[in-house]
RNA sequence: GUGGAUAUAGUUCAGUUGGCUAGAACGCUAGAUUGUGGCUCUAGAGGUCGUGGGUUCAAGUCCCACUAUUCACCCCA
């Protein structure tokens, strides 16, 4: 018996309803936003990612899923929906397209790490990213579309929020940052130490507790901004409050990839019903496009992780919606074939959902089996029915059953 | 990468200080007098007890190794 991959998962019949559902949330939104899709490979060259995603990472350092395909190429699975994007946005020329260019996407994302509650080696976002836009207004707008996804399950998580500031403003905080751990990054964890060296930033993200007590006296990084960067950021915490995006103003917020500038957000779980701090992330990233080759181009964008929200609604006790209801089943009572499928396919022509008979059962076997499967009704062809040109059709929830005519039968179905 | 826990039927789990044909519940299949589900009752199918070794007259039970799963840390969605 070969089993699945570490970390990997099955969607089973029983709960892909759910996926259904994450998808007709995604079109609805991208209707309302007017969002466009993209679509892009499931894995890139390894480069990509070591310069988008950023080489001091965990991400870049040790949970990609890299390998050399037979032509001695360096091969990486995305572990992640941005450098992708930004890679097709720059080789398309999509610049040259009206912008803002607001698009979205749903790709699963492969990380080799060891799996836990709410983590897995594959994952899926729904994420979006918009390019051509550094307004204020964008910045609230698309925090606004995350929490309108959210929303549509009947959650509102909260979303903190930080600015990091210009690259002006972030560039004095980093060596205000390195002036002050200096002379403490010999008492500090090996991980920080190495920190100093590649990203001073994420020191603040420490969890090690002499770190964090270090971190406490560390300069903030409210305390170096600009004055366009502070006016900036009350205009958006107004916005948000304005459009009933429920933030939270974190100024230790720290993500762990290296792209991001200004703005960034992480949806968090307060309740702490995951074992994993985070339902999605994101924020802005002002210089991603020029690093990778590009000209200068501002975008924001957040990804979303699929897997933790469902397991997030599952552990709240929230009730994922099921579109999949069998309206009919139609049961057979009679060897007489043809008029049966003929039925079946005037239901199906009229979009009612209806299932036949298909094994050798009894009248009273189908009918259990009817019940098992949810169906709303059960329509009853025998030999009867066929002679009077009249049908038993039974609601199943109710117990009511109704004679009807074959013309009438469309009818009872589309009220 | 570090640390803890677990492994018996499709699923959730019992299984005594080692003892004879390994159990339950749920699920599945079928039946309970004529062509009607849910509740109830009955029957049936389904397990080399994770794998390999060891101790013993005897191992699901004790010991060792391996594998897998799971939870936490780090980090992330």
């Amino acid at each position: 018996m070969i089993n699945i991959p570490k970390g990997t998962k099955d969607v089973l019949p029983n709960e892909s309803y759910k996926w259904n559902e994450v998808e007709r949330v995604v079109q609805t939104l991208r209707h309302r936003y007017n969002l466009h899709e993209i679509k892009t490979p499931m894995f890139e060259h390894t480069e990509l990612f070591v310069r988008g995603v950023g080489n001091s990472t965990d991400i870049v350092n040790k949970e990609m899923y890299t390998f050399t395909d037979k032509g001695g190429r360096s091969i990486t699975l995305k572990p992640e929906g941005t450098a992708g994007v930004v890679r097709s946005f720059i080789e398309n020329s999509l610049f040259n397209e009206p912008l803002p260019l607001k698009l979205y996407y749903i790709t699963p994302c492969f990380r080799y790490e060891r799996p836990q509650a709410g983590r897995l080696r594959q994952h899926t976002q729904f994420g979006s990213e918009w390019f051509g836009c550094d307004s204020v207004e964008a910045d609230a707008e698309i925090l606004m579309l995350a929490s309108d996804f959210y929303k549509s399950f009947g959650i509102n998580p909260t979303v903190l929020i930080n600015n990091l500031g210009c690259s002006e403003c972030r560039k004095n905080y980093i060596s205000a940052l390195k002036e002050f751990f200096a002379p403490k990054i010999k008492d500090m964890c090996p991980d920080c130490a190495k920190r100093f060296e590649t990203n001073p930033l994420r020191i603040l993200d420490c969890k090690v507790e002499e770190c964090k007590q270090i971190n406490k006296s560390a300069p903030k990084i409210s305390d170096y901004l600009c004055e366009d960067c502070k006016t900036r950021f009350e205009q958006l915490k107004t916005l948000l409050t304005k459009l009933g995006v429920n933030y939270k103003f974190d100024p230790m917020l720290v993500r762990g990839l290296d792209y991001y500038t200004n703005l960034i957000f992480e949806f968090v779980d307060e309740d702490k019903k995951l074992g994993q701090n985070a339902l999605g992330g994101g924020g802005r990233y002002n210089n991603l496009v020029e690093e990778l080759g590009g000209k200068p181009m501002p975008v924001v964008g957040f990804g979303i992780g699929i897997e933790r929200l469902l397991l997030y609604l599952e552990n709240k006790g929230i009730e994922v919606k099921n579109n999949q209801v069998l309206d009919v089943y139609v049961a057979n009572a009679t060897n007489n074939l043809e008029p049966i499928v003929k039925i079946v396919k005037l239901l199906r022509d009229n979009n009612i959902s209806c299932e036949m008979n298909l094994s050798n059962r009894s009248l009273k076997a189908q009918f259990k089996y009817a019940d098992k499967i949810n169906a709303k009704n059960v329509l009853v062809i025998g030999d009867d029915e066929l002679k009077q040109k009249k049908f038993t059709i039974k609601n199943l929830s109710e117990g009511k059953q109704t004679e009807i005519g074959e013309e009438d039968l469309i009818k009872y179905f589309k009220g």
